[in-house]
DNA sequence: AGGCCTCCCTGCGCGC
DNA sequence: TGCGCGCAGGGAGGCC
């Protein structure tokens, strides 16, 4: 799915078309994404203006002036587009150049001004939940740190790793430490720091929790400048594709040469999920 | 309790 | 060219 930065430019996209927009109807294809849509989940969005988006984490914060949260997280292939309005007289801000297939459009909400607001998952591994905008501090009482916030720090990602057995790569996606980053920024980040993925994160020093924190926040931060990563399923809301992922390091270029010594880039498998690292640099 | 594995779903690319 | 397999950015739940 998308991180951090894809998930914010999302954000970014969508903000200055839908705020303040008020939503005439809702229409949905289907019943559940991973899980079931909210209880009359089109009942509780009709009339209602979207007051402002935001982001928490890798979720979407659709506030509306009902004084319901509308919770959108994105999975692994869900995307937003917009049709109509003043989106489809901004071509610089907002064309398609990738129609999705209509076929996975779930989700169809409806503005006045025939502006319409359409949720895409191919692999429906994303999800909505409605909450109470009072609701909204407990749904998220488990959710980690804010990497880009200022409270993250070296200082607090040692705190967050002493005592762990588990490796740091594995440690950096645990969203309930830090939320918002994944697979790819996980490996870009300790590559960036030339740390190894499998050292165990309580045996990270002091030092290195410091250059580590500084990596993610410098690659979250371009990749956020660049509009993203597009693998295959991530567009901005407008369709157009993100440019982080010529930016690379070491993800999906296993046994291509290190940038930084020459070494063959090495691919292997961390609870479940592939990393992407230079053996020799990353010690 | 911490950490690992499996599974949810569809589509795509690669190798045979 | 065609088919089947493995794999994909996430995360919840279950198991050890």
């Amino acid at each position: 799915m998308p991180e951090l930065p894809e998930v914010e430019t999302v954000r970014r996209g969508l903000a200055p078309y839908l705020e303040g927009a008020k939503i005439a109807r809702v229409t949905l294809r289907r019943k559940d994404l991973r899980f079931p849509l909210p209880a009359s989940f089109s009942k509780r969005l009709t009339g209602a203006r979207i007051t402002k988006i935001g982001r928490r984490a890798k979720y979407l914060l659709f506030h509306l002036s009902n004084d319901l949260v509308l919770l959108s997280h994105l999975g692994m292939s869900g995307r937003f587009r917009i049709e109509g309005g003043k989106a489809a007289n901004n071509p610089g801000a907002f064309y398609d150049d990738t129609p999705a297939s209509t076929r996975h459009d779930h989700v169809l909400i409806e503005f006045d001004a025939k502006k319409r607001l359409i949720y895409n998952d191919t692999r429906r591994f994303g999800f909505m939940e409605l909450f109470a905008k009072n609701e909204l501090t407990k749904r998220f009482v488990n959710m980690g740190i804010e990497p880009l916030s200022n409270e993250f720090n070296g200082h607090a990602l040692y705190a967050l790793c002493k005592g762990k057995k588990a490796p740091i790569k594995t440690t950096l996606l645990d969203q309930g430490l830090i939320a918002g980053i994944g697979n790819i920024y996980a490996c870009e980040a300790l590559y960036l720091a030339k740390i190894s993925p499998k050292k165990p994160a309580g045996k990270l020093k002091r030092e290195e929790t410091r250059l580590l924190s500084a990596a993610i926040k410098k690659i979250l931060k371009k990749a956020l400048k660049l509009g993203g990563s597009t693998l295959r399923d991530f567009h901005d809301a407008g369709g157009t594709a993100g440019r982080f992922q010529h930016e690379f390091c070491v993800y999906g270029r296993a046994g291509k040469p290190c940038l930084r010594c020459g070494s063959l880039i090495k691919c292997f498998t961390q609870a479940g999920r592939s990393t992407f690292y230079c053996p020799n640099c990353q010690r």
